[in-house]
Order: structure tokens, then sequence, then C-alpha cells
RNA sequence: UGGCUGAUGGUGUAACUGGCAACACGUCUGAUUUUGGUUCAGAAGAGUCCAGGUUCGAGCCCUGGUCGGCCAACCA
């Protein structure tokens, strides 16, 4: 199978095929231990660790833990756990910290160099002698000063004489650098703080572009791929190479891609830290962080989330990839592992008045029908049962294939029934629906009666059997398709306040008391279904993974299509391009549009060719005949142009009676009431 | 006002040296079905951000724009 490529690979490809020996390639996945895993990163994870496979390099797992005060031990056992259930082994597990005495040892070179030197403003005017973006910074008085000096000052950083934040160590590069990473970046700082790994060994600590270029250096990653807001540090991590490199070693190349947002959630570590301190959510697994081990503790598999990445690629620009990609993926790999069983989630008695009382059955029930070797497994069944709720109504209609007066059913994997009639209370609410049963149409016994064709199968169980069990449902963590876009508002403003409903009374199929927390369930017509830590000896707990395709439900809500262009109705967007840029847009559109929505468009090209002026139009009036939509959105806005006054010119004049003579009718009869 | 970077169906990605814009999800039909699931068959949906240019031919090359993202932590 020949897959294309995405452009990480052709990179690779092409140093391939420059005369780079395949046997030097190697990668590292570098995390900070100051968080949890989240679904980005496992965009990352797959990139590397799949390169690694791909190419049968090594891969490093390296933990860029440079600073102490954010990083803890627990974050760092996490992360392990994390990469390992998704099914990846590291080659080396490795840390920045390992490397402090090299660190240092290079960045007392540099100052002998004359290349470092020590400083000792405060951050403040620090920051202030940077410049900006567009203006060039100014030098530190320290900056000449003697590298003799500098070798002393920074000898009694490193040995705990000063206070923290008193004296940096800094590169001399450029301050007048276009590239603010460049205008003597600080390579050393003081924090006095534990390191879960050295201890209190050092008290000052490498920032982050010092550690991780050369890091990969000593590695010898070939390849250090990281996400594009790193891309302006490649001049940077460039530069700390050159200062140390040996021409006889390998020389790794930073390359940028675009992080993987997901819609409906937000995807920073200091985002969803931010949701675990405020207690919004139950802490970094809960079931609707997008978080592995909020994943996993849904019930999501690392196959699932190995095609996701699989699926959604690699590129450079940004993106928003829908759940509804994810859903697929954990949907496709439940479907052929996870066994099923019976569960009502929101019960209605059923009873079933000739059917003996005291009488229980036990019936078979396939454990998963896409794979005919799983088996099979026992389902007690009696005269009273409960079935959802929402399976009866007494007069259900020609499209409600479930169970109504009069009407018959099959019940899964039993028998076919009728219901005959209701008890209610006062209010109405339906207490017990009565039906009858017919004794021949068992399931599998083969009878003519059992083979019998109907719309509507039920699951259901046995009253006096089930096992009650507490399923917590979740729905999305937002409210938002990217809680965090919006500049003006903090993204916690977009919650969804129901993101989790408890159902604390649910009812099972007792083969589900020896339920596991490996074994993925599918609760029949309802969704895929795992059992959650929080269960114990005699108490269920359920998390519901994904719900099944739904084609029922979404007759019955009128949900906007989402295969139509968004209307470009916030203001926001409106502001952000040119009228005319919008005209041309939607006139774009236009030849595919009728009816009602043919008008909506036009009239939106209309009012936005109030903001037009003649002089932007003109250029367009040359518009490619084939490129109907366009001349159709600039004849409209021709039309309104007239309208508010303008002359009619020769360039106009010849312009309509193009149109005129299109052979669309659209344009034809715009460019007639134009006379 | 600077530097860097990106733009391809609703979404995410392909398209090697310029050659019929492809795949997946999603959407919609129909068939099958003891899950309104699965499976199978099919359909709709893109003038590749805009305007020029080069070329027999441009998503790709050239020129000029537009719009988005990133960059001024002793964070990573």
């Amino acid at each position: 199978m020949t897959e294309s490529l995405n452009f990480i690979e052709h990179i690779i490809e092409e140093d391939l095929a420059n005369g780079f020996h395949k046997e030097k390639l190697r990668f590292r996945f570098p995390p900070e231990p100051n968080g949890y895993l989240h679904i980005g990163h496992a965009a990352s994870i797959c990139l590397n660790f799949g390169l690694g496979e791909k190419y049968n390099a090594p891969v490093n797992l390296r933990f860029d833990d440079t600073n102490p005060s954010k990083e803890e031990q627990e974050y760092v056992d996490a992360i392990k756990r994390d990469i390992a259930w998704l099914g990846f082994s590291w080659a080396n597990e490795c840390y920045a910290s390992d490397y402090f005495q090299q660190l240092h040892d290079w960045a007392v070179q540099l100052i002998k160099e004359d290349k470092a030197y020590v400083d000792q403003q405060t951050s403040e005017q620090i920051a202030a002698q940077k410049g900006t973006p567009t203006t060039v910074g100014t030098a530190s008085p320290y900056r000449n000063r003697p590298s003799s000096e500098s070798l002393d000052l920074f000898e009694r950083m490193k040995n705990g004489e000063f206070a923290a934040g008193s004296y940096v160590l800094r590169a001399k590069i450029d301050m007048s650098s276009p590239n603010m990473h460049m205008r003597d970046p600080i390579l050393y700082r003081i924090i006095n703080a534990h390191h879960h790994r050295t201890g209190n060994k050092w008290c000052i600590y490498p920032m982050y572009d010092w550690a991780h270029g050369e890091s990969d250096y000593i590695e010898q990653v070939s390849h250090s791929l990281c996400t594009l807001e790193f891309k302006a540090h490649r001049e940077l991590y460039d530069w700390y190479i050159d200062q140390i490199y040996d021409s006889k070693l390998l020389r790794p190349k930073q390359r940028e891609f675009a992080r993987r947002n997901l819609s409906y959630t937000v995807m920073s570590k200091r985002k969803l830290l931010e949701l675990v301190q405020n207690k919004v959510v139950a802490g970094w697994d809960d079931p609707r962080m997008p978080t592995i081990s909020g994943l996993r503790r849904r019930g999501y598999t690392p196959t699932s989330i190995r095609k996701f990445s699989d699926l959604a690629g690699i590129a450079k620009r940004d993106n928003v990839t829908d759940v509804s990609l994810l859903e697929f993926c954990i949907r496709e790999d439940l479907n052929k592992t996870a066994t099923r069983v019976m569960a009502v989630l929101n019960p209605v008695k059923l009873v079933i008045t000739n059917y003996p009382e005291g009488k229980v059955e036990f019936l078979e029930m396939e454990n998963n029908p896409e794979q005919p070797d799983s088996g099979t497994h026992e389902v007690p069944f009696s005269r009273e049962l409960y079935i959802e709720r929402e399976d009866f109504k007494e007069d259900g209609g020609k499209n409600f294939f479930r169970l109504s007066l009069g009407n018959e059913v099959r019940l899964k994997s039993a028998y076919f029934i009728k219901a005959e009639s209701v008890v209610k209370d006062e209010a109405g609410t339906i207490l017990e629906i009565h039906c009858t049963y017919d004794p021949e149409s068992r399931s599998g016994s083969g009878s003519e009666a059992s083979q019998r064709k109907v719309k509507g199968t039920l699951h259901w169980v046995s009253i006096a059997h089930a096992i009650k069990a507490v399923v917590r449902e979740y729905d999305r963590l937002f409210l938002e398709e990217a809680p965090d876009s919006h500049e003006e508002k903090n993204f916690m403003e977009f919650m969804n306040p129901n993101s989790l409903n408890s159902i604390n009374e649910a009812y099972l199929e007792p083969f589900l008391a020896n339920a596991t927390l490996d074994e993925k369930y599918q609760f029949q017509r309802l969704g895929y279904f795992t059992l959650d830590l929080d269960s114990s000896d005699g108490k269920l707990v359920f998390n519901k993974t994904v719900g099944l395709k739904d084609t029922w439900a979404k007759q019955n809500t009128e949900t906007p299509a989402q295969n139509q262009p968004k209307p470009q109705t916030s203001v926001q967007a409106q502001s952000q391009r040119s009228a005319l840029n919008e005209i041309q847009q939607i006139g774009k559109k236009l030849t595919n549009l009728s009816g009602e929505k043919l008008e909506t468009a036009m009239n939106s090209i209309r009012e936005f060719a109030e903001d037009v002026t003649y002089d932007e139009l003109e250029p367009l009036f040359g518009t490619a005949s084939k490129k109907t939509g366009t001349r159709i959105g600039v004849l409209l806005s021709v039309g309104v142009l007239l309208k508010n006054g303008q002359v009619k010119n020769q360039a106009i004049s010849d312009f309509i009676e193009s149109c005129k003579n299109d052979e669309n009718e659209i344009l034809k009869v715009e460019a007639e009431k134009l006379g």
C-alpha cells in the first residue's frame, strides 16, 4: 500500500535521498512533567513513535524538567503510564536534568568565549530593554562586563550565594534582531526549589531553549519535532547548537507542525489545570476531559486514539478537528470488540399477562454478533420486565417502530409481545404496560412464529433479576466549538452546565455483576459503556463512552444541517473581511443554490454592497465569464450602487450588456432589471 | 509600523517533477438486519483566499493584495 506522506515524512525522505543514513534517524517525545497528557499530545506521540516504527528508529522519551517550581514526580509517572497505555515503547527514558552538568560546562565555555554574560538587572528592566516586535532593544549596562567577572558571578550563582531573581546568565547575540528570541536570551536563572530528581543539588536552572536543542544534540536526535509556536525559536535553537557543534556528530534539526485542536473542548495544560483546580471537573482523569487518562476512564481504547491521530493527519495549518471523527474511531473499535448486554436506564414496568407467575427462563444471547466465536451468555426472562420508557407510546404513529397499543414488537433474544393496556396514576404517568406474548415465538427456537418480521426490537431486563447500578452519561464540556478562540471572552463562560448526567438507578442484566474495568460493553440500542474506577463491591458505576449512531433521534430533533456553509452572521467574521471579499465568497456558492437559500444569499450580497465603492468594484467587471457566481455578485452590487446614486457610465453599461448575453438565467434576469 | 508563517468541499488531510482536485469523517438515498446499530450499494457537496502574469495546460511557478495564526515569561 502506498500511503501518501505527510510533510514531515517528505522532509525525512528528502534527507534520506540526500545521503542521510537511515540508521542515524532518531526521534524524541519531550513532555514537561507539569500536567497530564491530552489528545493533542497523542498526536505528537503518534507522530514521533509512528516515525520510529516506520523507519525502525529509536524514539526517546525525554522529560523537559528544567523548571522545578512547576514539575512533579506525579506527572512523570502519569505521562509514562499514558504513553505505555497507548502501546508505544521508548528506547531511552531521558531527562533534561541528566544533562545539567554538561549544560553548565557549555555555559562556562560560552562565557569564556565572550558569548554570554551575567546580568543583574530586575526582570522588569530586562523586559523593558528587550524592545518590541517593531522596535529594537537596547543593550544591558552589563553586556560588556569582562568575561572573568561573569565567570566569577556565574560560579557564585551556582554556589547559591545570590537570591532568586538577582542574577541571570544571558547569551550575547543581537539586541536589534527582528526575532525577539535572539535579543540576548536568558540561559540560566536562579530558582530555590526542590527538583523532583536532582533535589537541592542545583539552584541555577537552564531555560527551555538552552536545554532543549543541546539535549537533542546530546541524544543525537535527528529530527526534533515540535509545535508551530516554536517556529520563532528555531533560529536560537540553531545558534545554540552552533556554539558547541562538532562536525563529526549529527546535527539535529527542528521542524514544526500544527497542534491538534478538538472541537468543544480546550487543549492547553494551563486551561485544563484551571478546570481541575476550580473543581469544574473531578480531576485530570474526569471522563469529560480530553486528557489521555480522561479518555481512558471514559472507555476510549488505545486503538481508537491511534486511529484518530492517523485519520486526522499532520500539517502546518491551524485546525479544529470535529469530535465526531474521534467518536467514529471509538465506535468502530468498540463495535468489533464490545460485549453486548442489556440495560434499562429509564425504566417503565411491563407485565406479560399470559406468562406464568413465578416462571423463569434463561435465554441465550450472543456476546457479539460481529465476532461469531465470541459465544453466548444467559439472560433471565420472567413475567415482569423493565423496558425503556421512550420505547412505548400509546399511539406511536407511522414512523414509530417501537411498542404501542395493539402493536407487536420483538423483545431482543426473547419473544414477540403485543401491548394491550396501560395503568396510569392520576397525573397520567404510565405506571405499567400490560401485554401478551406469543409462546411459540421464542428466539432461536426456529419456529415459524419466531421468524416473523417486525419493525421494532426492544431491549429489556427482568425486574426480579436485574441489578442496580449508577450510570454516568457525558456531554461535551463546552457549548462553543472553539471555546478559547474568543479574545474578549474567557473560555470558562462557555461551559456546558449539563455535561454530566448521573442516573442513580439503572437496571442491568445480572451478567454485569461480574463486569471488569478492562471489558467494554455495548448496552444494546443505547451505546458503549465501561465500568468506572468508582465502582466497589456491590456498587457498580458505569461510564457511557459514546452513544450508538442514532438516526431516529436525528429525525425527531431539527438539528441544523452541518454540511452547509456556515452563515457568516457573526459580527466578528464580517468585520474581518472587506465587504467586497464577502460578496466574492458568497458569489462563488451562488450557482449551487436555489429557492429560499438563493434569495437569502442574494440579499446578503445586496447588504454588503452598501459598503462597497465603485472604485473597488470596477476591476471586477472583467471577471472571467465562466465565473458566473462572482459576476452575479458584481452585478447585484452594481444595482445597489446605481440605486444609491451612482452614475451609469460606459463601463457599467458594457458590463450589464455582457451579462444580458450570458447563458446564466439569474445573470440575464438581474441584468434586464438594470436596463 | 516589524519579523515569521499559513490559506484546498461542512470538518480533517492528499494531490511526487505543472497534466481529469483524491481519501476519511459528516450529510442524504436505497438494500440488508432479532440493535432505528453494523454491513452493502449509491448520491450530493470544491470554481483550491483574491487580482493579474508565465504556460498548450496552474491548487502547484511569478508579481501584487486580502484574511488568519505566532513572536516582547527569570514558562515550556
